[in-house]
DNA sequence: GAAAGTCTGTTGGATTTCCAACAAACCGGA
DNA sequence: TCCGGTTTGTTGGAAATCCAACAGACTTTC
């Protein structure tokens, strides 16, 4: 476990909290690690959000099924990431997505009302947890505003543009890596994946981008 | 300003927080009100965001504005309802939406920063403050996913019938009024009005609902 | 290195949306 | 009640998407 402090450190909800600590913590926060296989799922559409989940190692997609089967990837979430505690939080009774893990994973699952009930006895980092738990919230309200904005856009063409400009500034390049092969870009950005290629295609007679597999470079 | 307390008390950020200790938090948070006449903006896209704002009367609508000029409503915002929390409380330089009133309206402003920052004199609150923050963005977050679910559908008809049936459930009644015209609700749905009139008629040939300008029922 | 499986680009027809325009219904004020 | 402005429903052609199918490129496995 000790081996994943480092990613720990760096998440937000534990921002400001010393190595030394963590442990404490961790068994205060009913934390638990789990190891999944690529495909595995840590939760499913319908089951009850009592616990925030944090990714170790690996990587989770948040999947949405509608009425007739079809999926969509809602995000993907990395490590040092959360995941669920919009949920969690809000005291959903069954949850509306499922997780699965994109690749082999390990994910902490942490008791969500013990992260949200302020403990007398040791912890006196609840209040500080509570806080980065602010942050993390209005960063992933902010994640889904942008994939709003992506989702609300009317063409396929416009979609790609404000999805790829928006992965151009988040690398602080115009040269990046995507998380996602074509159909799986296609599920996250809601068109057909035939169509998105054949536009993928046209912008690149345009001169607009290059692309080669999950490699853009914005021109 | 003492008419609005009833409001400020049904306020999820101040749930929890006695009549009598409303003045003296108000004061130490920063809160200014705000007299807006129809059409008027609260604050436009590119502005910096630091203060969150609470809907008093009347409604405020969340815009966003793409490269073309298009426009498309991101919310609604209630009375008792907060707004611009998530832009503030994750401290981004410039606002992506702008914000005006869909009525005649007034809102409150409070300080972002001290809402945040725990004030070691007469404010016990503030930690009550930032645990009910934690619950107005998470359920924020669940809206945001909720209008996620809608934008991502394929079709117009997909995308009505998706927001009428959960405008039903929020009014735990098959006959409910919406809070748009036609054009503000094709905008919502980030639809053509035209299509969506016409896919209205449609689902009423087919007897599934039954509407009169802004008031629904399903069948 | 061959074979099987996966990923990507392309194509054509059916379907849907978009856009502009117009007419009818509705609403508020003179 | 009449008028003017707004909202809503309808229509037709242009454009875009959806869907299914297929071929070539790439990867993995044995």
């Amino acid at each position: 476990m000790k081996e994943f402090y480092g990613i720990l450190q760096a998440c937000a909800l534990f921002c400001g909290v010393q190595e030394g600590e963590l442990e404490g913590m961790l068994a205060c926060l009913g934390a638990r690690k789990v190891t999944l296989q690529k495909e595995e799922s840590i939760f499913r559409e319908g089951d009850p959000a009592n616990f925030v989940g944090v990714v170790l190692r690996g990587a989770v997609r948040i999947l949405r099924t509608d009425f007739y089967g079809n999926q969509s990837i809602v995000g993907q979430v990395e490590p040092g990431d959360l995941f669920g505690e919009a949920f969690s939080c809000a005291g959903v009774q069954a949850l509306p997505v499922s997780a699965v893990a994109a690749q082999p994973s390990e994910v902490l699952l942490l008791d969500i009302h013990r992260v949200l009930t302020l403990c007398a006895n040791t912890c006196a980092f609840h209040s500080r947890i509570v806080s980065n738990l602010v942050q993390v919230l209005a960063g992933k309200n902010l994640g889904l505003n942008q994939k709003l904005d992506i989702a609300s856009r009317r063409t396929t063409r416009d979609k790609l543009l404000a999805y790829l400009t928006a992965q151009a500034k988040a690398a602080q390049s115009p040269r990046f890596t995507i998380p996602f092969d074509r159909q799986a870009l296609a599920d996250y950005l809601g068109v057909e994946r035939s169509a998105m290629s054949a536009e993928l295609s046209k912008l690149q007679k345009e001169g607009v981008l290059k692309t080669h597999r999950s490699q853009f470079e914005l021109l």
